[in-house]
DNA sequence: TACAACATTAGAGTATAGTCTATACTTGTA
DNA sequence: TACAAGTATAGACTATACTCTAATGTTGTA
């Protein structure tokens, strides 16, 4: 499919996968066949890539860990031990988030309370 | 305090203090009494606040959420109400982040055991 | 009193992650 | 064939959150 495509079915815009191919993250393949344009071709393969993209930012991953995490992942740059350095990397930078924001929902909570108790 | 002091206590650096007392985060105070300087004064609930910021900022809150929540806690701005509604909107961002950490591990967890598997 | 250390302000510079514009070429349809 | 819609590239612009520099003034100690 091209960009357009790609770009309605993964709900982001034709300038953001742009950026996402310059950076790195997906790749466009364009038909060496055909002479008269330059136009990337993606299959669908990349519409999980920029879902997972969405996904990883969305819990505050940057795009340079997301490459590393996707390097892990879809691309056979690493050994099978270093992928799962990797993930085993990700993993625990997940539980450290997991346990500040718990941490930080204990602080909001006696907030709260003493919000209310002050409300007494 | 002055600035030095508060740099040093919460190893923040004089200039991180003054974008975030500029942002208006925290407020130093400057003796009215002394004609000879302008220098901003902190007490110790300025490194509370500094602490503050760093825990939300480390969880991923911006700088104006951080602002929200400071206003709901240190502030007579808000009513009651008003408070109580910036914290639970808080918790609530807290919890689908929390949620999605987990998808996002859930995820990880599956890539690492496709990557085991493929070793076989 | 010299001077190092500290303080302030304005404004420039950096990094990240887009977002948009201009220009130019290509493709599909009336 | 005209032309709207789609595509590519370079580069400018934006927002966030710092980070640093320069200029200038203040304070404390030898």
């Amino acid at each position: 499919m091209l960009i357009n495509e790609l770009s309605k079915r993964t709900g982001l815009s034709a300038h953001t996968i742009r950026f996402y191919e310059k950076s790195g993250l997906i790749k466009g393949k364009r038909d060496e066949s055909v002479k008269t344009n330059k136009y990337f071709h993606y299959d669908e393969e990349t519409i999980e890539k920029l879902e997972l993209i969405r996904d990883a930012k969305s819990v505050g991953f940057t795009i340079s860990e997301i490459e590393q995490l996707m390097d892990a992942w879809y691309n056979n740059k690493l050994t099978i031990s270093e992928k799962l350095a990797v993930l085993n990397e990700k993993l625990l930078s997940i539980d450290e988030r997991i346990k500040q924001l718990k941490g930080m929902k204990k602080m909001i909570s006696q907030f709260k309370e003493d919000v209310i108790k002050d409300d007494c």
